[in-house]
DNA sequence: CAAAATGAAATTTGATCATATTTTGGGATA
DNA sequence: TATCCCAAAATATGATCAAATTTCATTTTG
């Protein structure tokens, strides 16, 4: 009996996530390459899944295939960052405006309860915590906009934003880290959406320039 | 002798296009079911790159995985159909602000012909002709903006809007098209750059409209 | 004579397939 | 209508072949 995994997801959809998790908030950064051989003794998984895996990734431009037949994590460039700067902000001020007309109290409750996780997490200096709660908030967020395509545009972007995040915020840990996550929910308890929407893109925004700023010198 | 296929391509890659092209131009129409097998046996491939391919497309939201294990062409909603539509927009917009500060002369006649050939197309009826000559036209522009993410983002999402495109040209023909490609050169040539990426901004909106208004008829 | 360059063998990694195991869906039967 | 059984489809592993990178020894050159 060799199937389903213990939390009754196919191989290689844990495996996907797995290395998500890796390169969102693990040890795998920009520049470095990924083996299918090292991710199978890694995980412990056979070939098919890893492969299906790094797939996917690779379409979503997690990882990068270099002619060659070699994966690595891509190295953004800053006109990189600048056309992703564009999007996420177009598609982040949309998702917030959706999201404005569908949650609720209780929602914004989930809402401000993970961004005191995150405040906490800045405090401790804890920059694993910082980075999940960072998601998670984004994420949580998308989630109510009920808006299955922009909602992949906006994992996708993530995808690509998350790992040049982590290395900034690992070589600088926590300290200038600012965010409108408070502004945002404030906005949207008063009934303004297009504050909301304007919170949630300069939070966005800011985000990326810290991350440019950072990398240029 | 496990070798690559006559293009030099690995069979993932080839089977991926393969699958591609039959989604956008061939017979695979939005509900219809799609399995490994059927294209293990119509592609003559084996397997594995055929679930690789398959990983990719669901990804890349051409294909959708059905909860159980069974995979199809997404049936868009008008929901969706008006998420596609603000962000195609966007985007659209965008590459083509950025093609006009780098497009020569050589693209922009490049751009006429392949226009000509669309022109051609529709006024022969020829739909399958028309769907890849507008797709061509968009691709090429879009190459020329030097914008790897923006770029793979529009890819992606003319991928899950070219199916609906498709099925509405085959019920209705070729007749009412209309397009702002030739506005957009003349205002490229013209160096009135905002004027070139509303009009492409607007080929794109128009477009998605017909769609909608087809489908909610 | 030493250092760099060349090239050939060996090891590592990737691609594909064949096969075993499991799940799912539908049909037969009660 | 509900239940059980069976065929078909999907998941996952390991084996096998191909290709690329690395290693290392030999040769060439300054």
């Amino acid at each position: 009996m060799k199937k389903m995994t213990s939390a009754g997801l196919p191989t290689h959809e844990m495996t996907y996530r797995a290395l998500k998790e890796l390169l969102l908030f693990g040890e795998i950064s920009p520049g470095q390459a990924v083996t299918i051989q090292g991710l199978v003794s890694r995980l412990e998984v056979g070939m098919t899944p890893v492969r299906e895996a790094l797939r996917r990734l690779i379409s979503e431009g997690a990882l990068e295939f270099q002619g060659n037949r070699r994966v690595s994590v891509p190295v953004l460039t800053p006109e990189n960052l600048s056309e992703l700067k564009f999007a996420r902000a177009a598609v982040e001020r949309e998702l917030t405006l959706k999201a404005c007309y569908n949650i609720d109290e209780h929602g914004l409750k989930q809402l401000e309860k993970l961004d005191a996780s995150l405040d906490s997490a800045i405090a401790r200096g804890d920059v694993g915590a910082y980075l999940r709660h960072n998601y998670g908030f984004h994420k949580t967020l998308y989630s109510h906009a009920q808006a299955s395509i922009l909602e992949s545009l906006a994992d996708n972007l993530w995808l690509r934003y998350g790992p040049s995040l982590r290395v900034v915020c690992g070589r600088v840990g926590t300290q200038n880290l600012v965010d409108h996550h408070k502004q945002a929910i404030t906005a949207v308890r008063g009934g303004q959406v297009e504050e909301a929407a304007e919170a949630m893109a300069a939070d966005v925004n800011e985000g990326i320039d810290y991350v440019i700023a950072e990398f240029s010198s």
